[in-house]
DNA sequence: TCTGGGGTCCTAGGACCC
DNA sequence: TCTGGGGTCCTAGGACCC
């Protein structure tokens, strides 16, 4: 009997953060909101009962948009921009502090909502799955508008989804129609309807292919298609330019990954402005340790520790490093994460000021808690 | 007016082992 | 006794994604 094609779709919630926030203040709907930046920018209650609001041009200092409602996208910010580049197109703009404990919790909202319709679900983030609709028997388009009639219900949001014989296609086309869009593909549509896409559509194409791709005069996934392999060789080497040429046609096998296991926990902060090791070195110390305090914490409530201990410092020129260091037992415990990490930061530079300071801990592994006596036993053997 | 925080995957060289 | 080849681990950096 031959396999059914697949059927993969990508659902993706539309602003998802802004949107979370527009729930909680309905009185903002239809205006451009941002979300990002430091959170000393809450909405205030005032006597008369409504909010005082944070306008972007009120803030100064660093920080990137998080997210931002469609009504400030059509002014030209969108996210990771700068919040004080964003405040020069968009000076009246409502910010909003980021809420992550809201849009976690609406996150697992949406997600049990889809699941409980369709199990075979891949998590990629806070805001958008993968799911696998090859073994449902339902016709494609009800069952894609009963997924978003869920999530609706659910959470009081809207949502696109893309439908399409792989994950590829299915991430592409959720994008096309975008707020509360549905689109569903065949490879017999890739033609007309991916084929005129900037190459930058496709995932894994980022910043730099893009423009090394536009110097070839490679700007959409036509051009990208009909490229002479030889030449995508030449400049990206083999493997790449193999994989450029098969998503070009729309080809992509990847399967939906319904479980994984985290491969690194890390905690990072930029600070409020650079500092320098020896001239601040105090201040930088206390980060350093919270930072390892609360990477133990967020192992130990998870169940991992990890062997690999590792930090990372961002200059003020923007450059960054990293150091790590493996030990002979895997910890979570936030003295020994400190003294590695210590021990790394002695192999870097420290003469310019830095603006960034990172610990990450990674070759995880369950902790006996976690994954049940047997497995701990089983490893002591294996020593 | 420079550019957050949390991740994944890939590459590449050297060490080390068989 | 001018020096293979494969496998794995460790470390560093970079591209990319949400």
């Amino acid at each position: 009997m031959n396999p059914r094609p697949r059927r993969v779709a990508h659902l993706d919630m539309d602003a998802f953060y802004a949107s979370v926030e527009l729930l909680r203040y309905p009185e903002l709907r239809g205006q451009p909101v941002v979300i990002g930046g430091r959170n000393d920018h809450q909405p205030v209650m005032q006597a008369d009962g409504t909010y005082a609001y944070s306008r972007l041009r009120d803030y100064v200092g660093r920080g990137v948009i998080t997210t931002s409602t469609y009504e400030a996208r059509a002014l030209g910010v969108f996210s990771a921009m700068g919040m004080m580049k964003a405040a020069k197109l968009a000076p009246d703009a409502v910010l909003l502090p980021t809420d992550f404990d809201a849009y976690r919790r609406y996150s697992r909202m949406f997600k049990a909502a889809v699941t409980a319709i369709v199990p075979e679900m891949e998590d990629r983030g806070i805001d958008e799955i993968y799911l696998d609709l090859t073994d449902h028997d339902d016709d494609t388009r009800a069952l894609a508008l009963r997924i978003k009639q869920a999530v609706r219900d659910a959470t009081g949001l809207s949502c696109s989804i893309g439908v399409a014989p792989n994950k590829l296609l299915a991430k592409i086309c959720s994008d096309l129609e975008k707020p509360d869009g549905l689109t569903i593909l065949d490879h017999a549509d890739v033609a007309h309807r991916i084929w005129p896409l900037p190459v930058r559509k496709i995932n894994g194409i980022g910043p730099k292919a893009a423009e090394k791709l536009a110097k070839l005069d490679i700007r959409i996934i036509e051009e990208l298609a009909h490229a002479d392999l030889g030449l995508l060789q030449k400049h990206f080497g083999r493997t790449y330019a193999e994989w450029l040429h098969r998503v070009s046609h729309g080809i992509d096998d990847r399967p939906v990954v319904t479980s994984s296991e985290p491969k690194s926990i890390s905690r990072e902060t930029t600070f409020e402005r650079d500092l320098h090791a020896k001239h601040d070195r105090e201040i930088l110390s206390g980060i350093f340790t919270r930072l390892c305090t609360r990477l133990a914490e967020d192992l130990q409530r998870k169940g991992y520790v990890g062997r690999t201990i590792g930090i990372k410092l961002r200059y003020e020129d923007f450059k960054t490093v990293t150091r790590d260091l493996s030990l002979p037992a895997a910890t979570a415990d936030a003295t020994a994460i400190r003294r590695a990490a210590g021990e790394c930061l002695k192999r870097v530079p420290l003469q310019k000021r830095l603006r960034l300071l990172g610990v990450r801990v990674s070759t995880l592994s369950k902790t006996a808690a976690a994954s049940g006596a047997v497995d701990v036993f089983q490893g002591q053997l294996a020593l």
